[in-house]
RNA sequence: GCCCCUGUGGCGGAAUUGGUAGACGCGCUCGACUCAAAAUCGAGUUCCGCAAGGAGUGCCGGUUCGAUUCCGGCCGGGGGCACCA
């Protein structure tokens, strides 16, 4: 018996018989309940970072412990592999992006195999290969069929130089983060999905997420932005059209003194093109940085053009302004603006002289209080609104929304924030939207029997721009409707689009279709789905939407993708920096000849040089002390600070654990029967397992360490006996799912048949989970002065008499009586004095 | 600006429904083993105090026999959205 537990062999062999015995493939026959456990499928950049070790081995705990609970397990792995770094590579490495991003994979897949996670990789997939794009083409079409796509114009950033479109984040103080030419805004034809067709389903649906976090749900809620109002139209002076406005606040309909139009809406344009002076205006409005510093100082703009009537007062003029600060693509893109109770309007009437009237006053008394700098938005009673003084606010939306409706100048709405949201992009490494264009015939489909449409391998990086655009024959297609010249759509689907249906295929992978019905709908929904807090709005709301949309056209019964959600927190490192502000690595830092600021403890990155690579710390400590390091001290939802002292702590840890094991497997192990038994021992054990599987039930992985901890050190104390050797076979089976090379190699030299992998959970016998005998608290006036031992469920007057006989206490109560004894069985005797 | 979360030792963090604050880990201190070191083991470690005792969960107040937990107000840290009408 070796005295050490050596990783270093012990890792590889453990995991060459689990993939030789297919143990962690899902089988999806038979009786056993199943376990549907996903992570985010990680982009395939160059190599695992600490961050991904994290993520997978939550879900390695949870889906590990599953199968030990006699589930079907489905533990999948894959790669998000299409996205720019792939095309900047390509452009910086002269590489072709699928070569980069097949070599990263394999050097991925590599690294993980040697964390030894228990994923079913017989399931890998890859969004970058047409045996997964070709069904999502064929997806595409489906929703394109059943009307959830359309195509139209919008702006995008267009860089110049580079002559392509940017994507929000690549935008750096207007400038394009490559090329550094000044970003322009062009108008793009682009494909649209419909998912604020979805909106309120999307939106009801949070509801039913119990097991999301609750931060989540909320930063949806927003994101999808549900707001009720009323939209309703001017009269207007004749020749001209009407103009339609949405508001929240109705009830301060008395308070408008102008109305404004978004420098976009089509009244701007019409203008525009009668006046030389309009149009300038609208470029002025539009010169302006899209950042957000640049928007927060902006300054109100507006040009009166129109003038429009009150809708419940004919003899009342207002101004219609074109102003920079309207929004085209929210509500109508127009406004009507009450400058009394919204800042914008606020800041817009004082700058162009316009009338402020207080309409809604928090008491009588501040009736005729006059708006200073800050516009009162609170709750309160209408004032100066005719018909509608003295209504509280709420009942004024109410009394107006009714008018307006029964006069037929507006009506109740709701306005949603959710966009459609645009998928096409123009770049090469992406699922080629199957799509061509006839002169004659307009958008017309691929045949299906034509998919998939598969990207062309001779591509150059050298020319800027799409090079799928500049490709000499690849979108040179006949029509497929009437077999006249055409050209395929040369956009490529947003990745978003890719992450949004993958744990549909890893549920089911067919070769002819995108996944079987019957099968999907067996695993799905993901049981617990983990990954990264950044992913909290668009991918969660994207793979939500795709899930609905084929519920909708009838492919798959399922309604939400993921059952439980669980955010996990990054892995941060120290920073250091020399005096001039360059970063070090830690490595430098110590070796560094002049002095060095150590530096905040940051989320790992590149440029701060804090990372950390897995790999040769894997090779130095094994992958059970890194997997350890990774559930223990924070909670999984917050940051973890790696650290060379964490790490060493968990390499004695797996020591402890196999030293126990082996003194031990030496005594003969559980077959061994020695003389007496240890009760309180096995109810330690008992408590352990029960609190280890509520824990990891829970995802609360560091209290499932601690506890572990604590009852590792509970058996290294005790005495030989039957119940230590118990107890150490039930240790290495809870440690299992966290620590499973050392569990593997525990377990056969205890002499135990088969795979711990495979072996039982242990069940936590009830009868041992109650202790006889409980502490009692006990406090005079509330605190603590004295504790004391008493059978279990003892009678009230017995504590009370046992807590009166206490010294302690009846030197405080200086002999008298107290004034009002509280009992809590079990628990305490509080005495007032 | 709006919305949300959060604040406990030197550090990461525990603490069912209000009921013994600081479990467990890291670090540190002392001791054992060793020629020595590493590894390992043992003891200690919220603060003040030799002790008895007192104080203590960001700050101020409230409810309660009893508050880390509930309520109100302030302060600090983090996140989301952002000219969304």
């Amino acid at each position: 018996m070796a005295a050490r537990f050596n990783p270093l062999e012990a890792d590889a062999r453990w995991q060459r018989v689990w993939e030789e015995q297919g143990t962690f493939h899902a089988s999806g026959a038979g009786e056993r309940p199943r376990a549907y456990i996903l992570e985010m499928f990680p982009y395939p950049s160059g190599r695992i970072h600490i961050g991904h070790v994290r993520n997978y081995t939550m879900g390695d705990v949870l889906a590990r412990y599953k199968r030990m609970n006699g589930f079907d397990v489905l533990h999948p792995m894959g790669w998000d592999a299409f996205g720019m770094p792939a095309e900047n590579a390509a452009m910086e490495k002269k590489v072709h992006p699928g070569a980069w991003t097949r070599s990263n994979i394999d050097t991925m897949r590599a690294q993980l195999k040697l964390l030894g996670f228990a994923i079913d990789w017989s399931r890998e997939l890859a969004t970058c290969e047409p045996e997964y794009y070709g069904h999502e083409q064929a997806l595409f079409l489906d929703l394109y069929e059943a009307g959830l796509v359309y195509r139209k114009q919008s702006e995008v950033n267009w860089d110049p130089v580079d002559m392509t479109v940017l994507a929000n984040e690549q935008v750096i103080d207007g400038r394009g983060w490559r090329s550094g030419a000044p970003v322009e805004r062009r108008k793009l034809n682009q494909w649209f999905l419909r998912i604020t067709d979805f909106a309120e389903e999307l939106l009801d649906g949070l509801g039913e997420l119990d097991q999301w976090p609750d931060k989540v749900r909320l930063m949806q809620e927003n994101w999808i932005g549900r707001s009720q109002g009323l939209k309703f139209r001017f009269k207007t002076i004749p020749g001209y059209e009407t103009i339609e406005v949405f508001t929240t606040r109705p009830d301060t309909i008395f308070g408008a003194s102008f109305v404004a139009v978004s420098p976009d809406h089509p009244l701007a344009a019409r203008a525009a093109a009668e006046s030389p002076a309009v149009a300038e205006f609208i470029a002025r409005c539009k010169q302006g940085g899209t950042t957000a510093a640049e928007l927060e100082t902006a300054e109100k703009l507006g040009l009166e053009i129109d003038e429009v009537l009150h809708p419940l007062d004919s003899g009342w003029t207002l101004p219609v302004y074109i102003a920079n600060f309207v929004l085209m693509d929210y509500g109508t893109g127009a406004i009507f603006g009450c400058p009394a109770h919204d800042q914008r309007d606020l800041d817009f009437a004082r700058k162009y002289g316009l009338e402020v009237t207080r309409v809604v006053a928090p008491s009588p008394e501040e009736a005729e209080e006059p708006i200073g700098d800050e516009a009162y938005s609170g709750p309160g009673r209408l004032v100066n609104s005719r018909f509608l003084d003295g209504l509280a606010a709420e009942d004024g939306i109410r009394e107006v929304i009714a008018r307006a409706e029964a006069e037929g100048w507006g009506e109740g709405t709701t306005v949603w924030r959710l966009r459609d949201w645009g998928v096409s992009r123009q770049r090469y490494w992406g699922t080629p939207i199957p799509i061509v264009h006839c002169e004659k015939c307009g958008p017309v489909p691929v045949p299906r029997e034509q998919l998939p449409v598969v990207l062309p391998e001779d591509i150059d990086f050298e020319t800027p721009g799409n090079p799928l655009d500049r490709h000499p024959t690849w979108a040179k297609v006949d029509c497929p409707g009437c077999g006249g010249p055409a050209r395929r759509e040369t956009d490529t689907l947003d990745t978003f689009v890719d992450s949004s249906w993958y744990f549909i295929r890893f549920a089911s992978q067919p070769d002819d279709e995108p996944f079987d019905r019957a099968e999907a709908e067996r695993w799905l929904p993901v049981d617990q789905y983990i990954g990264g807090v950044e992913h909290a709005i668009l991918h969660l709301l994207y793979a939500r939407f795709w899930t609905r949309a084929l519920k909708r056209i009838g492919r798959l019964d399922v309604e939400e993708p993921f059952k439980g959600l669980f955010t996990q927190g990054m892995v941060t490192h120290v920073t250091f920096q020399d005096p001039e502000g360059r970063w070090l690595t830690p490595d430098e830092a110590e070796t560094h000849p002049g002095p060095v600021t150590r530096g905040r403890i940051e989320k790992m990155s590149k440029s701060k040089r804090n990372t950390v690579d897995p790999e040769p710390i894997v090779d130095q400590y094994g992958a059970d002390a890194v997997r350890w390091f990774m559930l223990s001290d924070s909670p999984p939802e917050r940051d973890l600070e790696w650290s060379e002292a964490g790490i060493q702590g968990s390499w004695r840890f797996v020591q402890r654990i196999w030293r126990l094991a082996a003194e031990e497997a030496e005594r003969g192990g559980s077959t061994w029967l020695g003389d007496g038994e240890d009760s309180a021992l096995d109810r330690r054990v008992h408590r352990t397992i029960a609190a280890v599987g509520a824990n990891i039930e829970t995802l609360a992985f560091n209290k499932a360490v601690a506890n572990l901890y604590e009852l590792t050190s509970a058996l290294e104390k005790a005495a030989p006996s039957p119940s230590r050797s118990r107890g150490v076979e039930t240790l290495i089976r809870l440690a299992a799912p966290m620590v499973p090379h050392l569990a593997e190699e525990a377990w056969a030299a205890l002499g135990r048949e088969g795979l711990i992998a495979e072996a039982d959970w242990p069940a936590a016998d009830p009868a041992l989970l109650v202790e006889d005998e409980v502490t009692i608290a006990v406090q005079v006036n509330g605190k603590l002065r004295d504790t004391l031992t008493a059978p279990r469920g003892a009678a009230r007057e017995t504590l009370e008499e046992m807590a009166l006989a206490s010294e302690k206490v009846t030197r405080l109560l200086d002999g008298k009586p107290p004034r009002k004894v509280i009992v809590v069985p079990d628990r305490l005797v509080n005495l007032v004095a």
